[in-house]
DNA sequence: CGACATGTTGAACCTCATCAACCGACGTGG
DNA sequence: CCACGTCGGTTGATGAGGTTCAACATGTCG
């Protein structure tokens, strides 16, 4: 077992995640009951419908949040990366199902001494509260891209915001721009499960940006990016033609 | 001008609405910038990544937010109906556009009033961080409506959902169940743009539920719910067949 | 009344799902 | 070592569900 301030202290995500509102004093008293674990891809973390029973920083790695209708179709809702944070206020049984889609490192925090910790520190519960805000405009985000764009757009879109994600963790690579590469944490079903399609379209949508000069593959899972200003106009993100402004 | 403390008493979404937190006196201070508006049906309240200098409590009448692609294509991500918020906490500028789609009432607070009063309040803090929670989560329900339901399932759930919500706010029709009968809030067009389907579809799919003896319908706005266990069945809440749980 | 918006219906088309075969990588066991 | 089964990924053929385009119906407002 990793000692609590140890842990804290040589944590990558130290600043980033929730915990960085707390000060020094405050930050003890998490780590005196967090705790690391390091999860497998594949794993689950918990299942939909189930309480759980602790909150948790991702430390790195990637889990997903899927939800599933009761004949089996399913729904990638939300991925969490490094510095996002796991967990349910307000609510001890939570709607979804966590699993981790790459090896996963992640923060537990017991859930009511986390939750004694956020009722004494605004700064926490401030940092919280901007999280579930962002999660759901990405969310809102995410429906515009499910309800109506193209099986392509829906797969350049994905690429776009991987490759967005690894610049704002890795830095931007400068106004020289060199390709952005890009490794997939999911494999292809689950990118399918995320972008409600199947397996086999996004092989295709694959295969034509390929073709397109859009990215390039030399493992399955790395994707280097050829043509940035394709990879959003493919996204949809501007109109190839002009913009429509829709009339008042 | 109705003056403040009138606009409160009065108020039919007093408890149930944000400022529910508040005791007597910070409703008076709350009350004093407080302002009512009627606004009418397809009137806009603000455009899409224009920055909103006021929250408001929806008190009557349905608002629509909607995101649009650079083409033209739109989306609604959200409806909201009687108690709920409308604004944005730590973002001076949206990303949606809100518009009205019945006439609409709502209690307007200037930003900065109502931010100074939420700073001074926890008990506020935590009811916006709560529905922003509970938004979340039926955001990403309705994300497994865009991603994975048929085009019959998409609507029969918006009519449950509608249902849903009428027998919350105007109690439950006891065991008896009589037919529920709702009024649509959105035209075609408009349900159309939430489900993530075309007009016609739309009509379509209506036209089905009908000849299934599972709605009824009037007036194009009346729907009555005939048999709400095949509209439940309908919206692929249940299988029709046996339950598949996949297997781990 | 005609112009316009909203809703409905029909027919043709197209995207994507479905079903099936196949490929390469990997691990296991003979 | 190779045969094998399995799993993830790719490709092809086919078909259904939903879009698109077009016509028409209905209701409303000037």
């Amino acid at each position: 077992m990793l000692e609590g301030m140890q842990c804290c202290g040589t944590c990558p995500v130290r600043h980033q995640a929730v915990c960085g509102a707390l000060d020094h004093r405050q930050l003890q008293r998490l780590a005196a009951v967090a705790r690391r674990r390091k999860i497998a891809a594949g794993q689950i973390l918990f299942m939909e419908l189930e309480p759980i029973g602790s909150y948790a920083n991702v430390v790195s790695g990637v889990i997903k949040l899927t939800k599933s209708l009761p004949d089996g179709r399913q729904l990638t809702v939300a991925l969490l990366f490094a510095p996002d944070f796991l967990g349910r206020a307000y609510s001890s049984d939570n709607p979804y199902r966590a699993e981790a889609a790459t090896d996963v490192e992640i923060c537990v925090f017991p859930k009511t001494a986390f939750e004694k910790l956020v009722a004494d520190h605004p700064g926490l519960r401030e940092r919280l509260f901007r999280r579930s805000l962002d999660e759901l405009d990405a969310a809102r985000r995410w429906m515009v891209l499910l309800g109506k764009k193209t099986a392509t757009e829906k797969l350049a879109s994905f690429l776009y915001f991987l490759a967005e994600g690894s610049i704002q963790r890795c830095g931007k690579p400068a106004s020289g721009q060199q390709a952005p590469v890009i490794e997939l944490p999911l494999s292809r079903v689950e990118i399918a499960d995320y972008l409600g399609l199947t397996t086999e379209t996004v092989c295709r949508q694959f295969h034509r940006l390929r073709v397109k000069k859009v990215i390039e593959m030399d493992n399955k899972r790395l994707v280097v990016i050829r043509d940035m200003t394709q990879l959003v106009i493919a996204a949809g993100f501007i109109g190839a033609g002009p913009i429509v402004r829709p009339a008042m």
